[in-house]
DNA sequence: ATTGGGATCGTCT
DNA sequence: GACGATCCCAATA
């Protein structure tokens, strides 16, 4: 078990994006395996990004290798790790794992209704299952308690690639990427596609 | 199994 | 002052 290579980190989010399926989110002793990511950057009309540095998303254009972590719909935390070159502003939406450890704490955090798979399928539950909140904005991986690792499980090889989801803007892209069958991927529906 | 509406507040216009 | 890179619950088939 290794952490993710700093290299890997520092591509385009596009590409970066599906290498992050199947790595090892790791915070304290809490353990998951990420099935679902999404990829934004500043030319993408959905990106955080998209309107150049304000305060909240300052994270997303410094050095890749460090978590983005903001606050929505009044009620969620969603968590990036930023890629690509500093000044750039993008960044890959962790928005589903497979949970591997501390399976009891997670399930503390999300509330008694929530089953095992139900524990971090989502950007949402999987924010609130790790307790990320914004005082994690800006943590880098490796050195601040937080990591990714690499457990051995490659990839996979035909990753199922769709559009995102929730968004308005850039709908067309298909910048959503999964590991094909795991049931612990979101039910949230990607946007329209264009056909 | 699938759909639709409400919750709730930080951030930017 | 409006609206989200969402989630949960209730209602329907």
């Amino acid at each position: 078990m290794r952490s993710v290579p700093k290299r890997l980190l520092a591509g385009q989010a596009p590409q970066v994006a599906p290498q992050l399926l199947n790595k090892v989110l790791v915070v304290g002793a809490c353990r998951a395996r990420i099935v679902e990511v999404e990829a934004y950057t500043a030319d993408d009309p959905a990106s955080h990004s998209f309107r150049g540095p304000t305060a909240r998303n300052a994270v997303m254009f410094g050095r890749a290798g460090r978590l983005y972590v903001y606050f929505t719909y009044g009620m969620h935390h969603c968590a990036n790790v930023v890629t690509g070159p500093a000044g750039d502003g993008q960044a890959v939406l962790l928005r589903a794992a497979a949970p591997m450890a501390g399976l009891d704490l997670m399930a503390q955090r999300r509330g008694r209704t929530s089953t095992g798979v139900e524990l971090a399928n989502g950007p949402g539950k999987l924010c609130q299952a790790f307790g990320l909140d914004r005082a994690w904005d800006g943590a880098t991986l490796g050195r601040d308690g937080v990591a990714l690792v690499d457990d051995g499980v490659p990839p996979p090889v035909d990753p199922v690639v769709t559009t995102r989801v929730g968004i308005r803007h850039g709908v067309e892209r298909e910048w959503r990427w999964c590991v094909p069958g795991d049931a612990h991927v979101s039910r949230g529906r990607p946007s329209r596609t264009g056909t």
